[in-house]
DNA sequence: GTCTATAAATGGATAGAC
DNA sequence: GTCTATCCATTTATAGAC
C-alpha cells in the first residue's frame, strides 16, 4: 500500500496526529477547492492539519507540489477513459463511452479534477497542465466531428461548439455533485447521456 | 455618459494617461479574469495600467471594490434577464426566454459574470454574491419545474438536476467565447436552446 | 491625477532542536 | 514527525508632496 501507509495502531496514537504525506495532499486540495489555490496559504493548510509549518514541509517540497501532484492524479484519470472510450467500435460507442467516461471520472476524483478545471495558467506548472487537457479536449472534439460526418449528431454546429457544450455540461459537475448526495454517479451518467444527445424535451 | 467620462483631447494628452475610475474597473476585472482575484496583486494591476499605487488609491477604495462593481454589474444583467423571462405567457416561453437571456447576458458581460461564476465565498461581499446568484438559480429552477409539470421539460430528470445541467451549458459560455471570434452571440444563444431543449442527436 | 516613501501584515519557505 | 524561531519577499494600503 503506497497511500495512507500509516497503520491503525500509529494513527489512532493520542497527542501527535502523525500525518503522512498522502493526509497532507489530500488536506490541500480540499482546501484548495474550498478557497481557491491562490487564496489558501500555507498556514491555512497547517491550521486545518493542526501541524507547523515545518511538519508540513517535512512531507512536501512546496505547495505547488500539492497541486502538481493532484493534476498529474486528474489528467490521468481523465487520458484513461478517453484510452478506453477509443477502444470501442463504433463512432456512436466511442461518444457514449467518453461522456460516460468523464462523468465517473469527475464523480469519483472530483477534487482533483475540480482543480484543473479553475486553472488559470499562472505558473509553468499550470501552463504545462492545460496544454495537457487541450490535447485530451481535442481528441474529444475530434470523436465528436467523427459522428457528425456519420450524421449521428446534428450538423448545424460546429464540432468544436459541440464539444464545449457537451463537456460545459459535463464539468459543471464539479461544481455541485455531492458523492453522499441524492444522485448516483451512475445515474447521473445515464442523465446526462440522455441530455447531451436527446435534450430536455421529451420525445 | 456616466462611464469613460474622460474627453478625447483629455485622453490623449501625453505623459499622464489620466484615468477615471471607470478605466481602474475595467483593467481590474480584466486582470482579475485572466489570472484569478486572489493570484492579482494591485501591483500587477498598477503596472498593467502603467501608474503607482497611490494614484490606482485616488479612484478605488480598495482592490474588494473593484470586485464588488463588477459582481454588482453581472448579478443585475442577470436579474434583468429573469424578470424579462417571467413577463412572457406561457412556461415555454420562460424558458426558452431565460435561457436566452442568460445567454446574451454571458455574452454582453462576459468579463464580470466570469468572475461571478468563479466566486469561492472566501469574503463577506463573495458570499452576499453568492447568496444573490443562489436566488437567481432557484427562480430558473422554479421556471423548469413549472414546464415539468406541463410535460414540456422530461420528468425523468429532478428539477435542480436539469436545471444545473443547463446551466453548466450555459455558463460554460465565459469559458472560450470571444466576441470578436466567430461565433456571434445570437447564433450561440440559439444554438444552445436548440442543444438543451432538443439534443445533439439529429431528430 | 500622480508621485515617492513607507507602514504593517502576511506570504512561502528554512534552520536546527527534540 | 513535529516543534520554535526566523528570514526575506511581497502584500494591501496610507501619508504627504507636486
Amino acid at each position: 500500500m503506497v497511500r495512507g501507509s500509516m497503520d491503525a495502531a500509529r494513527r489512532s496514537r493520542r497527542g501527535r496526529p502523525g500525518h503522512d504525506r498522502a493526509d497532507v495532499i489530500r488536506a490541500g486540495v480540499q482546501l484548495f477547492n474550498e478557497q481557491g489555490y491562490d487564496a489558501t496559504s500555507v498556514s491555512d493548510l497547517t491550521a486545518r492539519l493542526g501541524v507547523t509549518k515545518s511538519a508540513l514541509y517535512h512531507h512536501v517540497d512546496s505547495k505547488e507540489q500539492i497541486l502538481a501532484v493532484a493534476l498529474d492524479d486528474a489528467l490521468g484519470a481523465l487520458e484513461d477513459a478517453l484510452a478506453t472510450a477509443l477502444a470501442h467500435p463504433t463512432a456512436q460507442a466511442r461518444l457514449s463511452a467518453i461522456i460516460d467516461g468523464a462523468v465517473r471520472v469527475l464523480a469519483e476524483r472530483q477534487p482533483e479534477v475540480t482543480l484543473l478545471l479553475r486553472l488559470r495558467g499562472n505558473s509553468a506548472l499550470e501552463l504545462a497542465a492545460l496544454e495537457r487537457r487541450r490535447r485530451f479536449d481535442h481528441a474529444v472534439t475530434e470523436l465528436v466531428r467523427a459522428a457528425q460526418e456519420q450524421k449521428l449528431v446534428r450538423t448545424d454546429l460546429d464540432a468544436g461548439v459541440a464539444t464545449r457544450l457537451i463537456f460545459g455540461m459535463i464539468n459543471s459537475v464539479v461544481e455541485w455533485y455531492r458523492p453522499e448526495g441524492p444522485v448516483d454517479p451512475r445515474s447521473l451518467a445515464v442523465s446526462i447521456n440522455a441530455v447531451a444527445l436527446e435534450g430536455l424535451r421529451p420525445r
